[in-house]
DNA sequence: GTATGTACCTGCGGGC
DNA sequence: TGCCCGCAGGTACATA
């Protein structure tokens, strides 16, 4: 699934379509586009210049001119790839967007569950993410407030967009079993050492992930813009490896489930 | 505020 | 081998 080190590898790999003009706006799965209306999208998008290409949480947002802003979630299977010369043979491809230089960005999503929006204010569906977790404002103190006189579980508010930016389901269980925290710990009752080790795990596992250029499963899903795989698979110490040894001290990894959500711990090392 | 359930979707894996 | 069924999960929304 695209967590924040899969959407960082990707908009890494599309830097090189800044200064790019769009030509030609295909779109073959209509409620992919979730807002404008589908012809207005298309319309506005043709000959808008690609100025700028970042990312918000999970979010890719793409600047364009004319004061337009070209928000993509990639969601569960979403895919963004970019590619030279004549078609594919992808056949969950939605949206096709045509380049001046004769390149395509194409996204592929097979679960359709992946959406864009062109927007003249992005804060419209930005504006309630949390802390943005490799930012510098991303402090301990800022973590804990975030925290504070929150009676939830933990893992439920490392999901929640609007606590912490960017984490999914494989990187909350990462990071909590990397601070070493249980998933089911009510977040008002951390220590401030636990909020220090959370805030720290955070920031390691989300580096570690991009620099291994994120997470690709079994089923190869997700691939950055340049169509190859991500590397930090064989890193994941809990996510997926249920009954397996904990790599820090062996016992056999659990599985849970919390809001409805699979969850991993080792039960001897996340109190 | 918190928890749970449903919808959106398709690929995949388990069970037979 | 082939078929059916249910799960997986990010987010929005409804409900308790």
């Amino acid at each position: 699934m695209p967590e924040l080190p899969e959407v960082e590898t990707v908009v890494r790999g599309l830097q090189g379509l800044v200064g790019r003009r769009i030509t030609d706006v295909e779109v073959r799965w209509e409620r992919t586009v979730a807002v404008p209306d589908v012809e207005t999208f298309v319309r506005r998008l043709q000959g808008r210049r690609i100025e700028e290409i970042k990312r918000r949480g999970k979010w890719v947002v793409v600047r364009l001119d004319g004061g337009l802003f070209l928000l993509i979630h990639l969601r569960m299977s979403g895919r963004l790839v970019v590619r030279w010369g004549s078609a594919t043979d992808d056949r969950h491809l939605r949206v096709v967007l045509a380049l001046d230089d004769g390149s395509r960005l194409f996204f592929s999503d097979p679960r359709k569950f992946g959406r864009m929006a062109l927007v003249e204010d992005p804060e419209h569906l930005l504006g309630d993410l949390g802390l943005e977790p490799l930012d510098e404002g991303f402090t301990v103190k800022r973590l804990r407030d975030r925290l504070a006189g929150r009676r939830a579980r933990l893992k439920s508010l490392l999901l929640d967009q609007r606590v912490v930016a960017g984490l999914g389901n494989i990187y909350a269980d990462e990071v909590l079993w990397r601070a070493g925290l249980h998933p089911l710990r009510r977040a008002d009752r951390l220590t401030e050492e636990e909020v220090a080790r959370l805030h720290r795990a955070i920031r390691d596992v989300l580096r570690e992930a991009i620099a291994g250029r994120g997470t690709t499963l079994r089923d190869g899903r997700y691939v950055g813009a340049d169509g190859r795989p991500g590397g930090f698979a064989p890193r994941l110490a809990v996510y997926r490896r249920t009954a397996q040894p904990c790599p820090r001290c062996g016992t056999p990894i659990q599985r849970i489930r919390v809001g409805g959500r699979g969850t991993h711990f080792c039960p001897r090392c996340q109190t």
